[in-house]
DNA sequence: TATCATACATACTGGTTGGTATGGAAGCAC
DNA sequence: GTGCTTCCATACCAACCAGTATGTATGATA
């Protein structure tokens, strides 16, 4: 166990400077577009030291999807639906603290925004992508299916295809937001995912 | 008027073939891995050609936009659904006419390929591919409010926002389909929005 | 405190690629 | 058939940028 204060040599703070500087750079220029200098420049560190800890850029950008926008999913969404009793108030709660200032609008999400410029180009990115959306939907999948055995969502829809369903619905907002640089969009979306969630709500037993 | 034999010389003819080109190379590597020679070699011209009826790469961008890409979306969706009595039937139809083989699948969307990867980063592009979004769910919405009049939309959905959640569903299911490389993804989609498609039918008349 | 692996900094290189300069052949005007 | 414009080919350039080679300072270890 040792104490991490900061001295001027600390290989993981370094490493985490990089991995933040490089996921800023990709979120707004985009993979290719991201030039390893500018991300340097912003992390305030050389060459040497990415070379050190990193075998290249390929390897960085793969570093940033295990690391960074995993985290992101996890701490947005697999946290908050972890064993929830009603998945409809979690994902409405989770839907309304989205953010739609300008810079999240026009940014669009970090984690399509890699996966439709790099899953076709390259099978490193595109198994890590995959992975993070097949845990997202597994995590709404399963809140679902808990929140069926507590009453609280219909019996009669497929967890798994409605968890689906919600994710690309979530997405496809995102992008045409960000398309269009117009936050009133995502605005719209999330008010007709609301509603698409509370029609998931069991009808009331008029017994 | 004109006869358009193919002497060895025709401008338009070339310029088509640069487009076409163009487009396949930047379905499948993204604008900014598109390479000018690449595109040129599968064209079956030169550098002067190109230089000759377009300004740069980012024209012969700008140019795929407003002639491919939007004439793709003119046809598969905005004449299918133009003056149609049941807008219901129609969308059901052109989803069951969007293919799902692997190509398809792993390809993605054109116009949201390019939206999500240029958007952020050329207005010339976003600009151009915004208003095909527009066009195109304009053309969904007015679909809709036709059928409302013709009885056969219920009239308590709001059909722009109904269209805008149709789009946004239908893109982010090829977005993930894209990233999973799986059919299935897609496919599944395609059900579930035939669903919600039906869901908007009017409630029958229990008289 | 001598040693050595770790953790960086600096300078340079080579390939890739968009763009340009130049020339020439085809076709229309007259 | 001469002149001019359109259309296209060829050769070359310059910038950008990932990657490398090399050097050096730090700090743990013994």
């Amino acid at each position: 166990m040792e104490a991490h204060s900061s001295p001027r040599r600390n290989a993981s703070h370094t490493r985490e400077r990089l991995l933040n500087a490089a996921f800023e750079e990709v979120y707004h220029s985009g993979f290719r577009g991201s030039d390893l200098n500018t991300i340097l420049a912003k992390a305030g560190v050389t060459k040497g030291a990415l070379y050190h800890h990193f075998d290249g850029k390929d390897a960085l950008g793969h570093a940033i999807v295990e690391n960074v926008i995993a985290k992101i999913t996890q701490d947005k969404w697999l946290a908050p639906l972890d064993d929830v009793d009603d998945p409809i108030d979690a994902l409405i709660g989770i839907l309304d603290s989205t953010g739609t200032s300008e810079a999240e609008v026009n940014g669009g999400c970090p984690l399509n925004n890699l996966a439709q410029e790099m899953s076709p180009l390259d099978e490193g990115f595109r198994l890590r992508l995959s992975e993070i959306f097949t845990n997202w939907i597994d995590g709404v999948t399963d809140a679902l299916r808990l929140g069926q055995v507590n009453g609280k969502v219909r019996r009669d829809i497929d967890p798994r295809e409605t968890a689906t369903f919600f994710v690309a619905s979530y997405e496809g907002y995102i992008s045409l937001a960000k398309t269009a640089q117009d936050a009133r969009v995502l605005r719209s979306g999330i008010r007709q995912l609301r509603v698409y969630l509370e029609g998931l709500r069991p009808p009331i037993k008029t017994a």
